[in-house]
DNA sequence: CCCTACGACCGCCAAG
DNA sequence: GTCTTGGCGGTCGTAG
């Protein structure tokens, strides 16, 4: 994306929504920044129905566009939905499949991921949207691969996010696709942020639980092995520490997750591989043994895999481009 | 390329 | 009747 040229954003309102959905992508697309190459957006907000619109937070918003604001958008933005059951209008369902197929990239907040379903995006497509209607975006699109873990999800420009603060790490990711590492880590540091909060969204499932109930061999024996992903973890030994047979111990985790012991394990591997790349200067090998990846090749696999990119183009570009 | 060993994963069913 | 657990066994992916 050159500078001079503008990106349009266009984010979806309907009748009823919560303000906060809206004002991130606002936040985040609809303001000038000072910041040196932060790139020039157009932020636009449309509906099926302009005029005024009452939100769920005791004001209303007025609401000028109608949906073929989004005809050329580069970015559409479904920042919310009214529901699992709602149903999008043939106009926004059009517009959504249309902007994906000349290669705007398609975000579905929340519950706007529902949106990006019926339009049939999320098919063959990683995905998420909020913890408490992951289970219902599984089962009512199929087609769906629903990541229960992760603030977020991108693949093929179409992004989902899951709660409702990811909101926030979204549409800055979007502006990291857009105008790189750089420009995305001194916005978020604008909006005072980390710069890419990593963890997922498990974390805000049972951290209350884990609070409550202290003796919970379980949540403590996956605390653990979160602290020391240098070593090796087994279904056996984590079974022994979780104070049940192997096969519960699967059961229970993949239960909570929404992903299997090995997918999580390796998935913290990678994110601390990440954050060593970033934060210090250890070699490629040494920072695999740190984070129990084994060996260098192991982790370069896994890496790009997950990542699409190498790790030492990682730590290349996050430096090179860094503030 | 195949073969083997091993661990992970998960469907299934019986028992509590 | 239901939910969870223990346990079996088959399949799959990976390392060597």
């Amino acid at each position: 994306m050159t500078r001079e040229m503008r990106i349009k954003v266009a984010a979806y309102a309907f009748e009823g929504m919560s303000p906060f959905h809206l004002s991130v992508p606002a936040l985040v697309f609809g303001q000038e920044r000072e910041l040196p190459g932060f790139p020039r957006y157009e932020f636009h907000v449309f509906s099926d129905r302009p005029g005024k619109l009452p939100t769920n937070g005791g004001f209303a918003i007025s609401v000028e566009e109608t949906v073929d604001a989004a005809v050329d958008a580069d970015i559409l933005i479904v920042p919310s939905w009214p529901g699992p059951d709602a149903e999008a209008s043939p106009r926004l369902l059009r517009m959504l499949r249309d902007a994906h197929a000349r290669g705007a990239e398609v975000a579905g907040l929340c519950l706007g991921a529902f949106a990006l379903a019926q339009a049939g995006l999320l098919d063959g497509r990683r995905a998420t949207t909020h913890w408490a209607y992951a289970d219902r975006l599984a089962s009512d699109y199929p087609a769906a691969l629903v990541a229960k873990d992760g603030l977020y999800v991108e693949q093929d420009g179409v992004t989902t996010s899951a709660g409702v603060v990811a909101a926030l790490d979204c549409c800055i990711h979007i502006v990291r696709r857009h105008a790189g590492v750089a420009v995305a880590r001194q916005l978020a540091r604008h909006i005072v942020l980390p710069p890419h909060r990593q963890g997922g969204q498990s974390q805000y499932l049972e951290q209350p639980v884990d609070r409550i109930d202290e003796r919970d061999h379980f949540a403590k024996a996956v605390e653990g092995a979160a602290r020391t992903l240098d070593q090796p973890h087994t279904l056996d030994s984590m079974a022994a520490a979780a104070r049940c047979i192997r096969r519960t111990f699967t059961r229970r985790f993949k239960r909570k997750y929404g992903v299997s012991f090995g997918d999580w394990l390796t998935e913290q591997r990678l994110y601390k591989a990440r954050e060593l790349l970033e934060s210090s200067e250890r070699g490629i090998d040494d920072i695999a043994h740190q984070c129990g990846l084994g060996s260098a090749a192991t982790l370069r696999r896994l890496f790009s895999e997950r990542f699409r990119t190498s790790p030492s183009q990682h730590r290349r570009e996050f430096r090179g481009t860094a503030a």
